[in-house]
RNA sequence: UCCUCGGUAGCUCAAUGGCAGAGCGCCCGGCUGUUAACCGGAUUGUUGGAGGUUCGAGUCCUCCCCGAGGAGCCA
């Protein structure tokens, strides 16, 4: 195996008249008279290493081998590269193929494909540039969020996959189920006897991990989930996926001002931690994916985020209308706010992220906390330019009577949420927390278009091929 | 799921209803230091699928499949 320092990356800083083994995947290749440069890389960092072979040292039918996406082996020594591009180089002594890529039929060439083109083809797609640099971000982000979490005391919180209760109601679920559906089990009256099945009574892929933070949040304070969630929505857009990865800070004692202020701390701290720790690769997404992509995040780091409440959104989007501006869905105080105004506030008003709060209680979930108004609820939304929602989050309401009536008036079965009314019965505590989608982050650290591009094999309607 | 646009060589794309093409890649040759190397040459086709109209369909019509963007749902 390859040891902590001998990764490519490492190599690339040692000093020239080094003695290194290097190993990786070819990237490119090119000859002159007498003389080859190969590129190539690990994925351990965006910098290729140039492998430099002088004329008769390796063998014409090893190097005949040496094609784009073969597997390498070099060994020789570091010298410094007389040419443009990198530091230093290396001039191969010995070359091993592990294994051979043959040029005919290797899908990667050298130059640009589409993304379109590279989702045909996610078992090597990881190999390309904007890959290897979208999956290194990905786990430098991940790797921060913990860390955001650990360093403030929060737990983490392993929520379950599957789950019996689809009362979580944040879109369709998935349906798990061991029944032989071409011999279903039928009660007396015909309908598919769901005792048998094997949790006894219907089960479902999670949406959502909250319901089972705020049980351990009134054991432990302050936790966070990380994990994957499913939606079996027919979302067939950029933006969407069957399976993505969320995170779910919930903290007791703790109100929506607190929560906010931890959603742009959060946001700050973990953009700040890419910024350092993936330079590189945030670098080659600013030159060829979207130029706006460093700036952008440079300046979330260091500036405030906008807070506006609901009813003051409104007012802003009715004053744009009487100015002229046409908006395709109408705008008045009760409606929810569509793609076209979550844009217009947070990349044409404000231009950085806004947090938008104290939503209509019609609008949104029944466990959100009501506001002393009696028509709002203690919600909020964090958009960013491009992207639009990033963050959702609220108040939960701690009361028991206020929680029992608002499932009532939604006519929700108080019998399915027992447990969560439970919680309120026993040693109740204001608290709070919001749902962070990872791939959303991941779109916005990167400036990549489709979220399909930066989760390592995508599930959306009609696609699970990997 | 709805709306719009698209599907032609390995990739990116062109082709008034009238001989199916280019660039790049791959391959071969050349060049003593290349950086999406360069120069020369060669190869590359079930025009997404099934029907239909027509003397003749990549092009027009119908249905289906696939992709992209927008909308809804949301993270």
């Amino acid at each position: 195996m390859i040891e902590k320092g001998s990764y490519i990356r490492d190599i690339l800083r040692q000093p020239v008249g080094t003695t290194v083994e290097a190993h990786g995947w070819v990237k490119t290749r090119r000859d002159s008279r007498g003389i080859h440069f190969i590129q190539m890389n690990d994925g351990s960092g965006f910098s290729d290493l140039q492998v430099v072979v002088e004329a008769g040292v390796v063998p014409a039918e090893t190097l005949a081998r040496v094609t784009t996406g073969a597997c390498l082996r070099v060994c020789g020594e570091l010298v410094a590269s007389p040419g443009a591009g990198q530091a230093v180089e290396l001039k191969a002594r010995v070359i091993e193929v592990y294994g051979d890529a043959d040029s005919a039929t290797y899908p990667l060439q050298k130059k640009g494909h589409t993304m379109e083109f590279l989702r045909e083809i996610a078992h090597l797609r990881a190999r390309s540039n904007t890959f290897g640099a979208v999956f290194r971000v990905r786990n430098v982000l991940s790797a921060a969020i913990h860390r955001f979490f650990q360093e403030r005391g929060f737990l983490y919180v392993h929520s379950p996959i599957l789950t019996t209760s689809d009362c979580e109601g944040a879109g369709a679920l998935f349906r798990v189920t061991t029944l032989d559906l071409m011999n279903l089990p039928r009660t007396p009256s015909g309908e598919v006897d769901t005792t048998a099945d094997f949790f006894g009574r219907p089960a479902y892929l999670t949406v959502s991990g909250q319901l089972e933070a705020e049980i351990f949040a009134l054991a432990f304070t302050n936790v966070y989930t990380f994990g994957p969630t499913f939606r079996a929505e027919q979302s067939n857009t950029p933006r969407h996926l069957a399976e993505f990865w969320m995170v779910e800070p919930e903290m007791a004692f703790a109100d929506l001002d607190d929560d906010r202020r931890l959603a742009e701390e959060f946001l700050k701290y973990t953009i700040g931690a890419v910024l350092e720790e993936a330079r590189d690769d945030l670098e080659f997404f600013n030159k060829r994916i979207d130029n706006t992509v460093l700036a952008t995040l440079e300046h979330v780091v260091t500036s405030g985020f906008e807070h506006v409440t609901y009813t003051e959104a409104i007012r802003l989007l009715e004053q744009a209308r009487d100015q002229g501006r046409q908006w395709e869905f109408p705008v008045h105080w009760g409606a929810d706010l569509q793609s076209e105004h979550e844009r217009y506030l947070t990349e044409e008003v404000f231009r950085k992220p806004v947090v938008v709060t104290d939503y209509p209680k019609e609008i949104k979930a029944f466990y959100m906390r009501l506001n002393d108004d009696g028509r709002t609820v203690r919600a909020m939304d964090v958009l960013v330019p491009r992207i639009g929602e990033i963050i959702g989050g609220s108040q939960r309401e701690e009361r028991y009577d206020i929680l029992r009536e608002r499932i009532d008036a939604q006519g929700l079965n108080a019998d399915d949420y027992w447990w969560y009314l439970d919680l309120r019965r026993y040693g109740s505590a204001p608290h709070a927390g919001f749902g962070l989608g990872l791939e959303r982050m991941m779109m916005y650290l990167t400036g990549m278009k489709n979220i399909r591009d930066v989760i390592p094999f995508a599930r959306a309607p009609g696609e699970a091929r990997f």
